[in-house]
DNA sequence: TGTCCGATTGGT
DNA sequence: CCAATCGGACAG
């Protein structure tokens, strides 16, 4: 597991450099597991597209004013989860959510959680590759490395590899929604839509 | 308590 | 293009 204090630093700086970093979910003697592909950064009460917007706190973002290296899962569209993980320090709501992973470890398994047999459609998304690797609310408020889930080092990759794109899904964020906080490995067939 | 909607996905 | 499906945000 990589160290907590790895995300004790700025949002964007976590969220480009989580690309190629191994996401695990140790279930029983299990690792299921995969690089990641695919991030975007949320910069909290500046940010018209995160949930802690303003300063908003809820039962549902609570989380993120949690201190760095926590997990906050939360429910959208009543069906699919979405994993960030907490940046900066306590009291900062920033986060990073993990938008794909190129499958590593216990793909059969993750294909049976999904009913999908195509690589690529295994977690090119948020919600599928929590379905894939089993990432529920459940893990919520959990700090990583803790429990089931954690972060290991992978292959280094060169910075010119990753690209910079407007985040997904967020329209509704006005000006904010041109922001290039989304970060991908570049050529990946992996990344989502 | 009631209404509205989403950091998505998969099928038409 | 559009429906699925429900927890949570917020107004009353």
């Amino acid at each position: 597991m990589i160290d907590i204090s790895y995300f004790e630093r700025d949002t964007k700086s976590v969220a480009r450099s989580l690309i190629g970093k191994k996401l695990v979910h140790h279930v029983g003697k299990m690792r299921l597991s995969g690089v990641i592909v695919e991030t975007e950064a949320y910069l909290g009460t500046r940010d018209p597209a995160c949930h802690s917007f303003g300063g908003k706190k809820t039962a549902r973002n609570a989380v993120m004013f949690e201190s760095a290296g926590t997990i906050y899962v939360y429910l959208i569209y009543g069906m699919y989860h979405c994993l960030n993980f907490v940046t900066c320090k306590e009291g900062i709501p920033e986060a990073v959510l993990i938008r794909a992973i190129e499958p590593l470890e216990g793909i059969d398994e993750m294909m049976r959680r999904r009913d999908v047999k195509d690589l690529r459609k295994l977690a090119s998304g948020p919600g599928k590759l929590c379905q894939a690797l089993g990432i529920t609310r459940e893990h919520n408020g959990l700090l990583l490395g803790k429990g089931s889930l954690t972060v290991e080092e992978g292959e280094i990759i060169s910075p010119r590899l990753i690209d910079k794109s407007p985040r997904i899904g967020i329209g509704y964020a006005g000006e904010a929604a041109h922001w290039p906080l989304r970060f991908s490995l570049r050529g990946s067939r992996y990344v989502s839509r």
